[in-house]
DNA sequence: AAAGGCACCAACCGCGCGCCA
DNA sequence: TTGGCGCGCGGTTGGTGCCTT
């Protein structure tokens, strides 16, 4: 298959777009929409690229977009966000509203990736702190997991695999809050018996409200997520899966519904 | 004050995927 | 089934401003 070329460069203009041609998408787009990126210029009387103008709309005209800083909350969600999903930016800026993945990718490289690494460079081996805090009656329960090593990280593989959730809050229906950043000095590498075993005793009773999910039964949503084909084939429904019980709130007794 | 280094961020590039004819 | 097309994603680059020497 040949690829057909991003765009015809003759004629075409590069580089930072100027306030008019802001002006123009901008209007256009508030008038027409955008059915056809590849067109848009075009119609819209624009000397660049469809990929310049879908670009330029989504990671600053979009009128939803948050402009400004990042705050200490935003930053942690992303580290979180980060130790789940990896370099998926796309995902992590679904999980937070306003931001783009351009945006988080590059407070990721120029900020965040900086300070992880340093925090790890200090780190102690601790044990986990399991805390899952209700936004109204800030409760906080603490217990160990089961079935998880935890080791001393490196420098290279701290930001990249490890799965430390420990620090997540449950408590916000719609954005996870990483109330302790100290946590963050304590990565839990998860083994092959994590993935494979149960990490607790299934027979114990057990709700949402009282155990992190990874203390939950993990075969029981395994084999559910197999039946549903989202444990296997769709990685990013599997995430979601996970990040809906991260982010149930605090009082739910129920189990997830499938 | 000037030059070099560094950090930040907007924008570009190339690839892969899904849709459709 | 195949190939073309459009879109979205992640990695990378380049411009700009600030800081340090």
């Amino acid at each position: 298959m040949v690829r057909a070329p991003c765009c015809e460069k003759m004629g075409l203009k590069k580089g930072p777009w100027a306030p008019e041609e802001d002006q123009i998408l901008t209007s256009y787009i508030q008038k027409h929409g955008h059915g056809n990126w590849r067109a848009l210029p075009k119609q819209a009387g624009l000397l660049r690229c469809g990929k310049s103008c879908r670009l330029r709309w989504i990671n600053y005209l979009k009128p939803d977009i948050k402009r400004g800083n990042f705050t200490s909350e935003e930053e942690e969600t992303i580290i979180k966000l980060h130790e789940m999903l990896g370099n998926r930016w796309s995902a992590i800026a679904a999980k937070l509203p306003g931001r783009t993945d351009n945006e988080i990718k590059n407070v990721w490289h120029t900020n965040l990736k900086k300070r992880l690494l340093n925090s790890t460079n200090s780190r102690r081996v601790t044990k986990p702190k399991i805390r899952r805090s209700d936004s109204n009656s800030s409760i906080v329960t603490q217990s160990e997991p089961a079935n998880l090593n935890f080791r001393e990280m490196d420098s290279t593989s701290a930001c990249t695999t490890s799965s430390d959730f420990s620090s997540v809050t449950v408590g916000d229906s719609k954005n996870i809050k990483c109330e302790d950043i100290e946590s963050l000095e304590t990565m839990p590498v998860i083994d092959e018996s994590f993935w494979s075993e149960p990490a607790i005793d299934e027979t114990q009773s057990m709700t949402i409200s009282d155990q992190m999910p990874f203390q939950y039964p993990f075969t029981k949503y395994e084999e559910t997520l197999e039946q549903s084909h989202a444990y296997d084939s769709n990685f990013d429904d599997g995430m979601d899966f996970w990040y809906d019980i991260f982010t149930r709130t605090a009082d739910s007794t129920e189990l997830p519904e499938f």
